[in-house]
DNA sequence: CTCCTGGACGGTAACGTTTCCAAAGCTTAC
DNA sequence: GTAAGCTTTGGAAACGTTACCGTCCAGGAG
């Protein structure tokens, strides 16, 4: 006998069926769901045992439909997960959310900003209680009358006033530009992926931590990609590293960036010291172990979805908070070639 | 003016504001809203007028509580976001799934089966249209009764028979037992998660490459991790590489294992021979660039997405598939090693 | 004994959408 | 010119929940 696949949908116990089974009115039900306020204790137990026996579950979808009341879903926006920078934000966040008995909605988001927008909007059409977005950089001010709290992740957006997570790029452009003067460079690379905010923050860094060292910055090795992925940052490293006076240092600024340098480098037999933005997996376990500026990006999800729960829930009523987060070095050997060393020719 | 924060929720116009506003009934709004048949085109013109200047946006929980109607979300239940593994999956059915206008709804997923039994129940209750979950151990026989169309991603779940998608774990296991065996290895060992499904099939894989080239498994070298982390497989290493005895080759079942095979390789200073299972950001630029056998996890996702669309959708009511990717051997040197080599030690 | 108070509970109106049904307008065929 | 049929439109019911408003009953106060 040939079963039919899927099997039929058999249909889901409701409140009222609930209610019929225990004798009791639909409102005891909600009552008894909620929390079970001003129902007696026997009668609350005949319901629960009724809410067993048909493996009732709130349809949680009827209740956002009241209003006042929020889906218990948070959105989170962003760009490629399988960048372990993104892919760490949404691991933390889901986990904050979570514990809160949120589930997190991921709006699938390409490239282009247009395609951003549409993913808000369908985002908040699906009555989220909030929104963390990582934003590209067109306008977002069509966020503002959407009556939803919004938490911005590792970048501001321009056109909203909204709180705002992210880490000290300014600092840690500073703290990675810093190191590789005091080992003596002065002739420092900076690659720069297109025109994010984070990137001029960090240029930005690494133009103070030069005028405190008073070292004059030469602009042509302030390299702005056309992309932001390791492939630009590789064919970048081979013509500044080809030029008659190249770079003996590098500050890659994205952890995709430094793998390109990284790659460029290992083809071109070169060893400049290189710092990177961001850690990577693997980092400690190449060749050269890799010196990167680093900061904690799961807490950086961990508090906007904190944030944007405290947000969504009322709790929180302050003005539009700025969450800035520290960066960290961390010296594994990459940055702490010499000028000297990095002139010299790696021996295979 | 002390402005308040966050400011008073507008609130969102509604069809019944837009059939005032266009001078037409709620049902000719609604009509327009979803593609406009049987409308004329003068007053659908009209409608649309109205829409733009209210800027109206239809409410998706509203119209997920009509009956047949699921919302417009799939849900994806998997472990650590952090494992570019299960990130390259949720990453392609994010795009496939966004292609056809669905949001995915993220379970936060401990790591206790109970955890995921709760997980998987709250997003049933959120009335998803489909579920993709990549499954713990523990049974998901109360799925069946869900009405609700689930396919299991990466392994299948005991107790209900639904959709699958994997990759040929066997024929994997195979592939890099028999390439090891081809460079003259006789001692392979096999580093194991606990117990997964997965891992089973990778072990039948290796036990039967070793058949079909006649050669005898020596069962300590088949080492079951406690835990299938970097650390454990890093510990194992040791342990079995400072046996008397030691094996000339090493097969990690897991990308996070390999890892940890590489790490405690260098710091003992021996070089055995080493292929990996699933393929690994940077795998190539390591001192020793890392031999594995890898399938087109993307392509696991979007499958995965697009089987689940179909059967949400109704389109398609076959009997449960088994979608199995093959695995291919991506050869970069660690895997190339004979057993000649691997006995003398690396010099520093 | 009666009245009042308050807790427990039942019923019903929303929420915003889709869908069905009926009415109205128009065209076409006789 | 009228009947029949089709297209277009308006209106109302329903989805499952929560919130509010009564009602009912018990118990205490007078």
């Amino acid at each position: 006998m040939a079963e039919t696949f899927p099997p039929p949908a058999t249909a889901r116990p409701t409140m009222i069926d609930v209610a019929r089974r225990a004798g009791v009115g639909l409102g005891t039900v909600s009552r008894v769901v909620n929390g079970g306020h001003g129902v007696r204790d026997e009668t609350a137990q005949r319901v629960r045992t009724a809410i067993d026996e048909l493996g009732f579950q709130r349809n949680e979808v009827a209740r956002a439909l009241r209003p006042g009341k929020k889906s218990s879903s948070l959105a989170l926006v962003l760009g490629d997960l399988t960048n372990p920078f993104y892919a760490s934000i949404a691991k933390a966040s889901l986990e904050v959310a979570g514990q809160s008995g949120f589930a997190v909605v991921l709006g699938s988001v390409d490239e282009d900003p247009e395609g951003e927008k549409r993913a808000i909007q369908e985002l908040v059409s699906r009555q989220v209680a909030g929104l963390m977005i990582v934003p590209d950089q067109g306008d977002h001010s069509f966020l503002a009358g959407a009556g939803v709290p919004v938490v911005f992740v590792d970048r501001p957006a321009t056109g909203i006033d909204a709180d705002i997570v992210m880490v000290d790029n300014e600092g840690g452009g500073r703290l990675a530009t810093e190191h590789l003067l005091e080992q003596g460079h002065r002739r420092i690379a900076i690659l720069l992926a297109p025109s994010y905010y984070t990137t001029g923050r960090r240029l930005r860094g690494y133009r103070r931590a030069h005028r405190a060292a008073d070292v004059d910055v030469d602009e042509s090795l302030v390299v702005q990609l056309p992309e932001g992925n390791a492939e630009a940052a590789e064919k970048a490293t081979r013509e500044v590293m080809l030029r008659p006076d190249p770079p003996t240092a590098i500050f890659a600024s994205t952890n995709f960036l430094t793998e390109g340098v990284l790659r460029a480098l290992r083809e071109l037999d070169r060893e400049p010291a290189v710092v990177g933005f961001d850690d990577f997996r693997l980092a400690d376990m190449l060749p050269t172990p890799v010196t990167v500026v680093a900061s904690d990006i799961a807490e950086l999800g961990r508090s906007a979805a904190r944030l944007l729960l405290d947000r969504a829930s009322g709790a929180d009523t302050r003005p539009p908070q700025r969450i800035v987060l520290p960066c960290a070095l961390i010296q594994r050997g990459s940055g702490e070639r010499t000028r000297d060393s990095a002139a010299k020719r790696k021996s295979r």
